[in-house]
DNA sequence: AGAACTTTGTGCCCGGATTCACAAGCGGGT
DNA sequence: ACCCGCTTGTGAATCCGGGCACAAAGTTCT
């Protein structure tokens, strides 16, 4: 085992669901659990499972399986989730506002510092027990309450100019909600959720399960993501 | 070239993001986009696009590129997205509520068939243009409707409970908000749309970007996801 | 007609991620 | 103290997807 390697794109993504996964775990049965266990509330693999812990470090039990409280440490730890992140809304609309009195966020390491809008009319209104901003403060929040993630849940031609904006008052990491590409600097993360993209993801796995094409044969339908 | 490939489960993926790219050109121009065009819309590489595009058949134009017209028409067949695909969301709770009020489902090939709750309250209640109903009647709107898609936007420890009975109803897809692992038919497909996941995920980079681990170098930073 | 230019379609290689399979290591029982 | 069973950690094989680079094929210009 090495000094500390490089974590996989595709373990980080994982880490998530282990660290549900535990949390769940751990309200019910303080003990250890087993790669396969663990497997099985992730939805993955369990060779997977040990391999991706391993990149953490070592911390199962030979013959025993991994201590549930301290694993779910280590896990938060190299998330980033022992503390709590600030996170700034942009765009309160039907989305904004939805995403604004979620209660998930704040469950899991995030609070919410701000939600700003544009629109002078909203100026002031309460959504849960934040009111609504003007995104002039943009940068004034961003620095004073030292905000590193910028949610983007305004109208698609808005994105640009709100990523523009987080980026220029310090933000590093964006989820974007709107269906556009947005150009940022290299060393900034986005993320981007288009609901319209899922979808039409599913629609093609519908279309393609009553219509296969003539020439094509009823092939086995690999269909295990989302769960997976 | 062979008469119809398998289509790779990544090419699914990125077909709509031509597919929005090429509805974005048609507006301008409806002429021809190059691979390399088309490619900046969508944020991925030319080679890419043209190999995605030719699992779909040849309809490229050496020398000129694709006829913009055809190729939509194309990726639309392909997708599914020539038939008006209804839906029905279920837990019209702040999320349940956006999305029923988001445009954008319309927009690109889906059609809200109904919305539905399990809360008395709420049975009436109009949200758009739709009242909401008993989830009893989940399996009378899905057969007389033929609902193919259901969004699950309940809270957590409903989502297993409603999937069940949008399968039992003949629903194929799924679309599920909460955070919890679906379990399935195996010929069901499910999405899986993880808000505080994607968090995580950028919190990961905050966190390593600040404080990478001290036996760590500071490793290029790969991060071209989201936008790539 | 032919040369010069443009852009597709794809063979090939490469790197990353998944999975298998097994040796190494730990605990409990005798 | 030793053996047996269980579970981790990881080499090795495989699979899949990305991207280069180039031949094939079309267009335009002379």
């Amino acid at each position: 085992m090495r000094t500390v390697r490089r974590i996989p794109e595709a373990t980080v993504a994982r880490l998530p669901l282990y660290h549900r996964g535990l949390v769940e775990l751990a309200k019910r049965r303080p003990v250890t659990v087993s790669s396969e266990e663990l497997a099985e509330l992730a939805g993955v693999n369990a060779a997977k499972v040990r391999k991706d812990l391993s990149y953490l470090g070592t911390y199962g039990t030979r013959g025993v399986g991994y201590d549930v409280d301290n694993l779910l440490r280590q896990i938060s730890r190299e998330l980033g989730l022992t503390q709590n992140w600030p996170v700034v809304i942009v765009g309160i609309g039907n989305l904004g506002r939805a995403l604004a009195r979620y209660g998930g966020f704040g469950a899991r390491g995030f609070r919410i510092a701000a939600l700003l809008d544009s629109d002078p009319s909203k100026r002031g209104e309460k959504v849960g027990d934040l009111a609504i901003r003007a995104t002039s403060e943009l940068a004034e929040i961003v620095r004073s309450e030292e905000v590193a993630i910028g949610i983007i849940a305004t109208p698609t031609h808005a994105a640009q100019d709100v990523a523009d904006q987080l980026v220029a008052a310090g933000v590093t990491s964006l989820l974007n909600f709107s269906p556009v590409l947005l150009s940022v600097p290299a060393d900034v993360a986005v993320r981007r959720v288009d609901l319209a993209l899922e979808l039409q993801i599913l629609s093609f796995h519908n279309h393609h399960r009553d219509a296969p094409d003539p020439i094509d044969f009823p092939v086995e339908l690999t269909m295990g993501f989302g769960a997976s």
